[in-house]
DNA sequence: TTGAAAGCGTTACCAG
DNA sequence: CTGGTAACGCTTTCAA
C-alpha cells in the first residue's frame, strides 16, 4: 500500500519540471519540450509506473470523465441489467467510465445519490428503470447533462431526452406473427395497469387486429399481472373445461413469465404447445425464453440498444458533438425484435 | 447548471473566514468559533444549499468514504443482485457510499476497473460474483482493504477474507426436509460441475442420506445443467414411462429453474405436484419460486446477508474497529434458509 | 476567537 | 524552449 508516484516524482527522476511532465504526457510535448527531455520523461514515467491521480485531475479540470448511472432497482432486480451493459459499452469506447448506484426504489435515496455523484464531478447522469415507467426527475439531475433510459418525464414540458422501447409496434408485430400463422382467436394476457407498457402492448394488439380486419373480443384481454401464477390462472380461465371450438388458438403474453405459466397450464390440461395452442412471450428474458420447453417465441426488448442509444445521446451532449444535448429534449424509440422459437405454430385444424 | 456553492461562498455570506466554516460544519466549532458566528455560518450554508466538494475532500484527506464494488456480471445478469443490495445497506448505515462496476466476465476489464477505482481513492474494494466461484484476485486489489463476496481465492495461501453461503449444510437441510416427509427415493438434479456449488450441494445430499442410514443410488444424481430445459429433460428421464414403484417420489433440484422444468415435465406426464411427486428448488429466486404453480419449496440463498457480512468485515478493517482486516484472511459461511411452500408434501402411498 | 497559509496532485498561463 | 506560479476546494496548523 505504498504511495503512488506523482508527477513531481517523475519530474525529479527526469530532471525537469512538473510542467514539462504534464505537457509531454499529454501529447503536447513537441514544440514545447526538447526531444531528449521528452524521452527521459517518458522513461521515468514508465519506470515509476506513473499514472495521473484522477482525483487531482477532476479537481483541476472540473470534469471527471465519469458518468453516473442511477437506477431504481436494476442492480438488485433480475431485469433489464443489459441496459446498463449497453450503456457501459458505449461509455468505455469513448473513454468514459460508468459507476452505478441503485436506490432500490427508495425515491428519497435518488436525490442523495445524485448529490453524491455530483459532488464527485460526474460529467453526466443517466437514470435507468426496471420496466418502462414515468418518473419524476430527481432533484439535481438537471444540473448536469442527463438522459433517461427505459423511463420518461411525464410532465407536459419534458426536460430530459429519453430512450424507450417501441412497445406499440412490439405488440403489433407480436400479434402479426400470430395472425400470419392463421390464428384468428388470440387471447392476450396483458400484464397490469401499473406499467405503462401494458396498455401500449394492448394498443399494438388492437392495431394489428384492425389492420387485419378482425374485431377484438374484449373478453379475450386479461389484465392479470406479470408473474407465472398470473399466466397460469389466466390460461386456466381461458382453457379449462372449454370446448376446443371455444378456446383461443393462441395466447399472447405481455412477458415471458406469464408465458411460462400458460405453458404450465397447457401441460396440465393435456394441450400440446404449439400443436394445440400457440404461446407467445415478450421480453426475451435470458435463460427463460430460450430454455423453456418448448422454447418461447417472444418479442425481444432491445435492452442493450436502449442503453447504447441513451449513452450516445448523453456523451454527444457532453462533448458537444451534436447540439442534441442542449437542444429540445427528444424521445428515441428503439424497435423490439421478434424472436421466433418453438412455442408458436400454425393454427390447429379443428 | 450554475456552479455549486463553495465554502468560500458560505464564508463570505456569513462574514467569516473559510476556516471558520470548515470548523463549524465539521462539528468542531465549539471552543473555536463564536456561537453567534456559528449560527450565521450554519444559516448561510443552508441557504446556499452548501455541501462540501467530495473531490476536493478526497484529495485533501486521501480518502473518499467510497467503497468500490466490482462484479463479474451481477448487474447484467438476473442473479444475485441482492448481495450488492445488502452490502449497500451496511455501507450507507456507516456513512459510506458504494459504486458498482460490472465487467461482464471480461477479466481484462477487472484490472482496469480496479485501477480506475483506485485512482479515485476508494477506501475499499469488494468483489462480487454471480454464483459461488473461485477467482484469481485481480491485480491491484491488495493495494487497499478488500473482501470477496460469493467467491474465494483458490490459492493455497488465500490473501483475502471471503463470505460465501454454506452450500453443504444447505444441501443437507434440503434433503432432510424431504426425508422428514417420508421420502426414501429422492433424485437429485445437481446442476453441473462448472460451479463449485454443485458438488457441495451433492455432498449435503449424501450427508443427509448417510445420517438417515439410507444408501444413495448414484444413478439418481444427474449433472445436467442449470436451466429449465435441463430440469425438464432430467425429469423426463426419471419419470417418463417408468412405473410408479420405480419412480423417485421426490426430485431435488440445485436451483429453482431446474424445478420449473421438473414441474413442467410432471404436468406433461399427468403427475400432480406434490401429491404424486415432491419438487424442491434451491436459491429462492425472486418471482420464480414464490410465483410458481405450485409455489416452490426451496433453499433460500442468503444473498443480502452475504453482502451485509462482507461489507461489515470490510468496513471494520478500514475503520480499524476490529483487527480482522489486517489479520489473517478468514472465511465466513452464511447459512441458507429453508422456505417451505407448496411443491413438497408427504411421500405418496402406493 | 479569528484569519492567513500550507498542502493534496494536476494543468495552464506567462515570464524568462 | 523552459520552469515557476496560480488555481481547483478543502482541512488543518499556526500566529495574531
Amino acid at each position: 500500500m505504498n504511495r503512488k508516484a506523482t508527477a513531481l516524482d517523475v519530474a525529479k527522476k527526469a530532471g525537469v519540471s512538473r510542467s514539462a511532465v504534464s505537457l509531454v504526457l499529454n501529447g503536447r510535448g513537441d514544440g514545447n519540450v526538447a526531444k531528449e527531455s521528452q524521452d527521459r520523461i517518458r522513461q521515468a514515467a514508465l519506470e515509476l509506473n506513473y499514472s495521473p491521480n484522477a482525483i487531482a485531475l477532476s479537481l483541476r479540470n472540473q470534469r471527471s470523465r465519469v458518468i453516473g448511472i442511477l437506477s431504481d432497482e436494476v442492480v438488485v432486480s433480475p431485469f433489464d441489467g443489459n441496459i446498463i451493459g449497453g450503456a457501459d459499452d458505449v461509455a468505455r469506447a469513448r473513454g468514459f467510465v460508468t459507476v452505478v448506484m441503485d436506490t432500490e426504489r427508495d425515491a428519497a435515496r435518488d436525490a442523495s445519490a445524485i448529490e453524491t455523484l455530483l459532488d464527485r464531478q460526474v460529467d453526466g447522469l443517466m437514470y435507468v428503470t426496471v420496466g418502462l415507467k414515468p418518473i419524476e426527475i430527481p432533484h439535481g439531475m438537471l444540473r448536469v447533462p442527463s438522459v433517461l433510459a427505459n423511463c420518461y418525464d411525464d410532465q407536459p414540458q419534458p426536460q430530459l431526452h429519453h430512450v424507450i422501447p417501441d412497445e406499440v409496434t412490439g405488440g403489433r408485430e407480436a400479434t402479426e406473427h400470430l395472425l400470419e400463422l392463421g390464428h384468428q382467436d388470440i387471447a392476450l394476457l396483458a400484464g397490469s395497469e401499473d406499467s405503462p407498457a401494458a396498455p401500449l402492448r394492448v394498443q399494438g394488439y388492437r392495431d394489428a387486429h384492425a389492420a387485419a380486419g378482425i374485431s377484438v373480443r374484449n373478453d379475450r384481454i386479461f389484465m392479470a399481472g406479470w408473474d407465472i401464477d398470473a399466466g397460469f390462472g389466466g390460461a386456466m380461465k381461458l382453457l379449462d373445461g372449454v370446448s376446443p371450438v371455444e378456446r383461443p388458438t393462441a395466447i399472447m403474453c405481455a412477458n415471458d413469465r406469464l408465458a411460462v405459466g400458460v405453458t404450465l397450464a397447457a401441460a396440465r390440461l393435456g394441450l400440446r404447445v404449439p400443436e394445440d395452442l400457440s404461446v407467445m412471450g415478450y421480453d426475451d428474458e435470458t435463460r427463460i425464453a430460450d430454455t423453456m420447453v418448448p422454447s418461447l417465441t417472444t418479442m425481444a426488448l432491445p435492452l442493450r440498444e436502449i442503453g447504447r442509444a441513451a449513452m450516445t445521446t448523453l456523451l454527444d451532449a457532453i462533448e458537444g458533438t451534436g447540439e442534441a444535448g442542449s437542444g429540445t429534449p427528444v424521445e428515441t424509440m428503439v424497435p423490439c425484435r421478434l424472436v421466433v422459437r418453438e412455442s408458436t405454430g400454425p393454427v390447429p385444424t379443428r
